[in-house]
DNA sequence: GTCTATAGGCAGATAGAC
DNA sequence: GTCTATCTGCCTATAGAC
């Protein structure tokens, strides 16, 4: 994957993407995204004519991306409990890359994004929680999840948290409350609810 | 209070914490901020000579307010319980105000803050986590609360939720989430929590 | 598709009159 | 303390050559 050559679209994404992540939409330029992909101001013009097609398409994109890991994530395990920590674990693969989650950097922006774009990254939000939803009905069905309120709550409040858990640990520098608050929210749907928070036993893929 | 004449520099303070906690530091210039005050872009540099200045003026503000009302909860209430939910309601208040929590705002432009402004911003995390570890603590002792893990990570959990319910909601104009996440969060730490039927409880290997 | 050149505007900041 | 005037630099975006 890494190894097979991009098109200039490709290459403008990724880069913005990083800028974006790491600064927010307001405080990255053309000027910064020419200068990485190493081509002029004037030809990411060429393949995105304003800043506001350039911010959806990446929206568009990262969303995409997500949607596929959740899709991965249904196959790789059957089991719910393990199914929501892989999910946690995204967020947390995007934190040890030393990226905000873009959505969450989005949602800062809102007052100042094109109204599509403001509109994708809230439909990021309820993907999120459409999906997680999910999960939760079917685990508490089977008795292999526990909690309280609805899924549809519980799942908007298992998006925001781990949102939250990124913004406090990228906005102080310490990366390590994110786990911390990771391991937290796993253990408010464990079933076996225990005193002590225990580090989970994590099972490894073959 | 309100009838209070304020000085120049207050009336500035205000309208630039009403426009970072709206739009984040980067979108936000000296020339919004004089418009709003009724006096020129110059004349701002007279009190606050560089944006770095401005914003640090902001972030130490904010906080002082912030602690001023941690103290106020404590006088309020001497129920851990209830702390908490006052403590959840600073947040809800500030997003009635259709605000985001300056500090959030701030986090995820942390990368291109001003260095003291950044350890500011951070600071206030550390205050938050430092306030709310002693009021879980204090809580679990009188068996008031009850949660998993210790009372700081369990306050690191808290500040992380409530931040990031801050987020969705602004960033997803739906508001009402927040309560709801809210809502979930005290759950977590009450005593009388589900006693319903439960499968039987099996312990995993550490 | 990428380039040079440039338009037109706004950013943060300063000098100096009043 | 507030003003006018101005500087320098960066921003998004466009025109037109190659």
């Amino acid at each position: 994957m890494s190894t097979i050559a991009r098109g200039t679209a490709d290459r403008i994404l990724d880069t913005a993407e990083r800028l974006v992540q790491l600064r927010g939409y307001n405080a990255f330029s053309y000027a910064d995204v020419a200068k990485a992909v190493g081509i002029r101001k004037a030809s990411l013009h060429y393949h995105f004519a304003t800043k506001g097609d350039l911010g959806l398409a990446l929206v568009t994109r990262y969303r995409r991306a997500f949607v596929d890991q959740l899709h991965a994530i249904e196959s790789a395990s059957d089991d719910p409990l393990e199914r929501l920590e892989r999910y946690g674990e995204l967020y947390g693969s995007v934190l040890r890359r030393k990226r905000m989650c873009m959505c969450g950097m989005l949602a800062t922006d809102a007052a100042t994004l094109p109204r599509a774009m403001r509109e994708s990254v809230a439909e990021f939000f309820a993907e999120n929680v459409g999906w997680l939803t999910r999960i939760l009905e079917q685990g508490r069905k089977r008795r292999e999840l526990r909690f309280a309120g609805t899924p549809a709550a519980m799942a908007t409040f298992f998006v925001s948290s781990l949102e939250g858990a990124m913004l406090v640990a990228y906005g102080s520098g310490n990366v390590e409350s994110f786990d911390g608050a990771a391991r937290q929210l796993l253990t408010i749907v464990r079933p076996e609810r225990a005193k002590a928070a225990t580090p989970t036993p994590r099972r490894k893929a073959p």
